[in-house]
DNA sequence: GATCTATATTCCGTTAAAGGAATGTAGTTG
DNA sequence: CAACTACATTCCTTTAACGGAATATAGATC
């Protein structure tokens, strides 16, 4: 992959703050949703997007599908490099932050009582997470 | 600045290129014409774009302007990390590695006896450099 | 001041990106 | 198997980027 098509890839905010909770760890997209405050399209596009390309890649789990970074191993060194740097940057970012914290307060959540709640089902059925 | 908008600069291949020769210090535009072998309309367009947004800064010198980075106190932390990342990447990439070695022929023949031939004006006339 | 040089800008056509609405689909559950 | 859930895709419109051809402009030179 070139360069030039990671930053195609980083040239979006919703992209950027894709790839900045995957920096985390892998993601279904309902959470993604809720977690960006975006449109079930807006997010799966932006997803497929970065998936055609080669910075994410994704697998089913029942009716959820994770989406996750490339392993480290798989990581080309432009992309570990811009990677990291996307991370710093974010560190000081407001809306980078929110994310973050609200992935924080996602995964405390994530303990089976509060799922349903989390996730919006409203029936207490099983999220992904 | 916000970060989105330096990657929006990013994500296009001759102004990846552009950048990554002001990393080495100002050139006109020109010399960034026979460096990258591109149109005078291109290279001037892509400039402009940066010069925009506040990536680039330039001034005239006679007939010529010349074009810099901005000067390390005025570049934000997400500038500089990013410019930083760039030179990383760009120092394992033929495209970059070329540029960079025809910038090393061009500071070397912009002693005054070649200056007409580099510069194409065939008069020997002074150049920008 | 006419001309030349280096560069910018305008006009134009082509292409790609972005996002919403609607619809399709794979897998699950009752 | 019917209904539901999570997600993807298609269709559409709007907008921006890209780049060439032609033209404009600022400053230098003769």
């Amino acid at each position: 992959m070139k360069l030039v098509q990671i930053y195609q890839c980083l040239c979006d905010e919703t992209r950027l703050r894709l790839l900045h909770l995957l920096l985390q760890g892998p993601l279904c997209v309902c959470h993604f949703q809720s977690l960006l405050g975006e449109s079930q399209v807006k997010i799966s596009k932006h997803l497929g997007y970065l998936k055609t390309r080669g910075l994410v890649t994704a697998s089913r789990s029942g009716n959820w599908m994770i989406y996750a970074l490339p392993p480290e191993k798989a990581r080309s060194a432009e992309l570990k490099a811009n990677l990291a740097c996307l991370q710093d940057c974010a560190a000081e970012n407001a809306v980078f932050k929110r994310d973050l914290a609200r992935l924080k307060k996602l995964d405390l959540a994530c303990a089976p009582a509060q799922v349903a709640e989390v996730c919006g089902t409203g029936k207490g059925k099983a999220c992904c997470c």
